[in-house]
Parts: C-alpha cells; sequence; structure tokens
DNA sequence: GTGAGACTTTGAATCATTCTAATTAGTCAA
DNA sequence: TTGACTAATTAGAATGATTCAAAGTCTCAC
C-alpha cells in the first residue's frame, strides 16, 4: 500500500519546485510519493499504474509531465537502458545502475568519489562533461534485500 | 564518396559472420563499408542514406537486420543516448562515448584498463558484469579533428 | 537444375513518447 | 463573489523508431 509523504520529502518536493518557478499539486504529489514508495526504477506505465490507485483520475499525460517535471528540477533521474521505456530513480546520490539481465532489474550502486575522479580524468583537454552515466549489464546473484 | 572495403576489413567481416554461421551478401558488406569509411556513429538514417548512394535498392528493414547481425557477431557496437535513435559504432576497442550536447555529435573516448578494473571494483559481491557502458556528457571544444 | 535455407523486401503493426486543443483549478484584484 | 489570468491536467491524436509478417529472391549443395 502507498503511504503517504513524510513532512520532510513533502517539504524537499515543494522546495524544488517551487526553486523553478513550479507548482505542488495533488498529482504531482501523488506521483512523487509512488517514487518513493518502492525504489525499484519504475516505468512510467508502472508509475502510472501504482499511481491510479491512489488517484483514479490521473492521466498518463499528467505522469509524464510530472516525471519531465521533476527530471527538470533535479528531483529525479532518468535511467535508460537500450530502447526499453525509460525508468525513474529518486536516488540523487552519485550512483551508477547495474542491470540484470535475467529480469531487467535495476540495482543502484554506489560510485566513489575518487572513481568519478578518475573516469573525469580521461577526457582528453578540451572535453568538459557535466554528467557521466554508467551501467554495467550482467547477473546480479539473487540476494533480494535492497529493493532496486 | 564511399570507398570499397580493405581486403583486411572484407576478412574481418567474413571471418566474423562466418563464425556465426551467416553469409556475407552485398547488402551486408555495402553497410559495413559505409560504417567503416565515416566513423561517425550514424543512426540507421543515416546508414541508409549512405548506403543507398551505393546500392539504391537497398531497404531500411535490410539495414536494421545487418547491423543487428552485426552487433550479433560483435563487429558492431550499439550507442543509446537517452532516446534517441540509437547510433552504430565500429570501433571494438574499450571505449566510453563522450556526447556533446550542442551538436549531438558522439566522440569517442579511449578507455584504459585500470580505470575498468576501478569500476569493475566497485560492483559488490554477487554483481558480476560482462558490459560496462560510460558516456559522458558535455561540451567538447571544437578541435574538429578525429571525426567520432 | 532443383530444393532448402538464408537473406531481403515491402508494407503493416507496435509501442513509447510527444503534441494539441480543450478543460479545470488555483490565485489574485476588484 | 465575480471575473480574469495562468499553470496544470486531460483525452486523444500524431509521431517516429523499431519490429514483424509474408512473400519474393538468391545461393549453394546435391
Amino acid at each position: 500500500m502507498i503511504q503517504s509523504l513524510t513532512d520532510l520529502d513533502r517539504e524537499h518536493l515543494q522546495e524544488a519546485l517551487n526553486k523553478s518557478g513550479q507548482k505542488v499539486t495533488s498529482q504531482r504529489e501523488a506521483v512523487f510519493t509512488v517514487l518513493l514508495a518502492e525504489r525499484d526504477h519504475p516505468t512510467v506505465d508502472e508509475v502510472f499504474n501504482r499511481a491510479r490507485e491512489v488517484m483514479p483520475g490521473l492521466s498518463l499525460a499528467t505522469v509524464y509531465n510530472c516525471l519531465e517535471t521533476f527530471v527538470g528540477c533535479g528531483l529525479v533521474r532518468q535511467v535508460n537502458h537500450e530502447r526499453e521505456s525509460t525508468r525513474y530513480c529518486p536516488n540523487l546520490s552519485p550512483h551508477a545502475h547495474f542491470r540484470d539481465k535475467e529480469t531487467g532489474r535495476v540495482h543502484d550502486i554506489e560510485l566513489p568519489p575518487e572513481v568519478i575522479k578518475s573516469l573525469r580524468a580521461i577526457l582528453p583537454p578540451g572535453f568538459d562533461s557535466e554528467i557521466i552515466e554508467i551501467s554495467f549489464q550482467g547477473r546480479a546473484q539473487a540476494k533480494d534485500n535492497s529493493a532496486n
């Protein structure tokens, strides 16, 4: 069952939206709640279905809009794997993604600062990168804790 | 103008295809030639248009098929950026990709073995990865040599 | 030269995503 | 309260990359 947002999370949402001149709406709150409730990198469709349990009138277009808004104000990250549907991730700390070939599940992998540094170091002069995306593919031993 | 394949490249193509029980056809040769001619990570459509200059009857589906075949037998790599059209890359040495935000161009960045090692090292036990993909996004100073 | 299997072709179908136009909700001023 | 303004939401159509299905062609072993 989907809990409602903690006060802290609601503040977080409000602050991020306000900072870019946008409003907290019940739809945005619902979508954000869904993202935080189960941190399993859901697709738009998955978010849509989960959110509708709580807000039946919600439209798919709105879910797209909300997620785009959140990405725009830095509340969530997109995760793409090849041409599969885009997935969404509310984990903001620097991390890589590991995609299990068998299940399609995506796991977060913590990314230590020195690794990031060594990656930046391989860029030739003149290349300046704000964003680095790292994704592994392979097999993850079932160790089904931390449901990423 | 599109040159034809060198003998070496033709052998390379032949060997890779044969190894997986597939044949060299004139279409595959044309598509492969296009990929090697200009190493700029073309989309399917770009490959299609270039290849048709040399083989007017070629169909789009065949270009999709050829590229899929090449990926399957390890002759080329796919490069995806968000939901843009997939691009194709005949560079087989380990490398990352850098996507210039302004131009959309993709550049290859050589990937030293020790960086790969340090990346593998961040995987928790139980995670086994065959493939690591690294992509940078940012600005590349116009230094328009090596047309990647 | 025939037949089997691999490859190619055309055009239709799919599917995620984006767009458009119309509606609703929220806010502020009078 | 009323109206006016703006941002957000909605439903459904449109888009665009990719895949699929069916029919046609080629090649090579026999």
